[in-house]
DNA sequence: GTAGGTCTTCAAGTAACTTGAGGTTCAAGA
DNA sequence: TCTTGAACCTCAAGTTACTTGAAGACCTAC
């Protein structure tokens, strides 16, 4: 009776059952406590592992990069600045990401602005803006870039 | 002569080349031109079209939501409103994700910074502060709700 | 003309889930 | 107390979106 199950959890993280099982089956998150009729209960700081980790998975982290930052999270009397350099680099990354997804946020804002006033009824012929989407950004290397941070990431497991 | 070949697009959009055949042999960018040797060439609308791809792929848009929406941005003689729509599902899905991934962005930056003070030096005992990384939004819905939406586009082809 | 880097196809492998089958558990109502 | 239906269990197979490898062809530069 203590604890929620595995539906809650989910619910509150916003993820999938079946997914829950498959991180407990890979060792992402401790095997969680059975009940007597074997199914397994949940507390809250079981919800705060998995946020942080849905909120990572969420922007392409990959798995073992996630595994390591939750790592951190978990042992506390470990080296403070090898914690520290992890999570600069992931800060990193994820200013770079926020960058591109603000260069995409914006361009589809124009668009949706231009057919607003564009098209306003009928098919119009004109809607080839569309095209101004497509134009690689201003420094024409920020999407490989991050690509790079994003790979470099990867291979440091 | 005319035209890169595909090492060149791929440099110039941050893809690798197998990925570039890939997508061509799922039929998400058309078949390249090729040379006597049957190597591919590419123009610049190939870097433009690749461009979008990649941006839209790096932040989770499945492959078929994405084809739709270069399909929108390559006949422009159709319908403008359902571009319109299209794109405007786009843009609100685009700024969920912008707002989760400000909210990582501040966890980090606040947790590197007081990475900066607590510990200057040696391995500090104290360092739990990753916990903040891990509680969930204000809201405690926005993760989950930003996967409604995710699983939404995708679920419309 | 030959060396090496880049290209070709095709097949198999990987990451991170997702879905399905077939069965068990549990809380709520009759 | 019994029963019924939703939510749980395990295990296996399927899916998406690539990535990697093998074996060979091409092409530019010396």
């Amino acid at each position: 009776m203590p604890g929620m199950k595995i539906g809650d959890l989910a619910t509150r993280t916003g993820t999938n059952a079946p997914t829950i099982r498959y991180y407990e089956e890979i060792g992402l998150i401790p095997r969680a406590d059975r009940q007597d009729g074997g199914q397994r209960r949940y507390g809250d700081e079981d919800v705060k592992r998995l946020t942080l980790i849905r909120r990572c998975r969420e922007f392409g982290f990959p798995i073992e990069q996630v595994r390591s930052l939750v790592a951190l999270a978990e042992e506390p009397g470990r080296s403070c600045l090898e914690a520290r350099d992890l999570a600069r680099e992931h800060l990193m990354a994820v200013r770079a990401k926020l960058h591109e997804l603000k260069v995409l946020e914006q361009s589809l804002a124009r668009f949706v602005a231009s057919c607003e006033t564009a098209c306003a009824g009928g098919p119009g012929p004109d809607c080839t803006i569309l095209g101004d989407l497509a134009t690689p950004s201003s420094q024409a290397r920020t999407l490989s870039e991050a690509g790079q941070t994003a790979r470099r990431l990867r291979a440091r497991r």
